[in-house]
DNA sequence: GCCAACGTTGGC
DNA sequence: GCCAACGTTGGC
């Protein structure tokens, strides 16, 4: 995020799960999305970002030094794709994941399951306006 | 197509 | 660093 914001834009690649793929996939020219921090001292939603392109192969797949490059992936078959983002609003503090559980509204959220693996994940307009909320 | 082993992820 | 959980892989 803080990368983000001082670049405003940035290429997001490195998605290597299918399922948030296709969710990357399915995103459009702006749509914002929210930016969540894992593995962290304080996991939670950090800002807001915007969509600016179309889905289109992930290079990176493609090469060999980059840590999500995938020798199975061609430049005639990449299953992998990125979107290119700019920088929205970064939340004056972090909302974090404990207070994300305690948000009824929020009970569905992919994120907050147990066991969730994915990294990219619809929002709902419910979901998205609880979250604002608690900025 | 099943399923066990393995690898990865992410919270703590 | 540990552990729960789940996706992926590969043998059959």
């Amino acid at each position: 995020m803080a990368t983000l914001q001082h670049r405003q834009r940035a290429c997001w690649d490195g998605v290597r799960n299918y399922q948030a793929r296709n969710f990357l996939r399915s995103m459009q020219p702006g749509e914002l999305f929210f930016f969540y921090h894992s593995s962290c001292p304080r996991p939670g939603i950090v800002g807001i970002g915007r969509i600016v392109s179309g889905a289109y192969p992930d290079p990176s797949a493609l090469e060999p030094q980059s840590p999500y490059f995938d020798a199975k992936a061609g430049a005639e078959r990449n299953p992998w794709v990125a979107v290119d983002v700019e920088f929205v609003e970064a939340f004056g503090d972090v909302i974090e994941l404990m207070r994300l559980r305690s948000t009824p509204d929020l009970a569905q959220l992919p994120l907050l399951k147990k066991g969730n693996r994915l990294s990219v994940m619809p929002v709902s307009a419910g979901e998205w306006a609880a979250v604002l909320a608690l900025r």
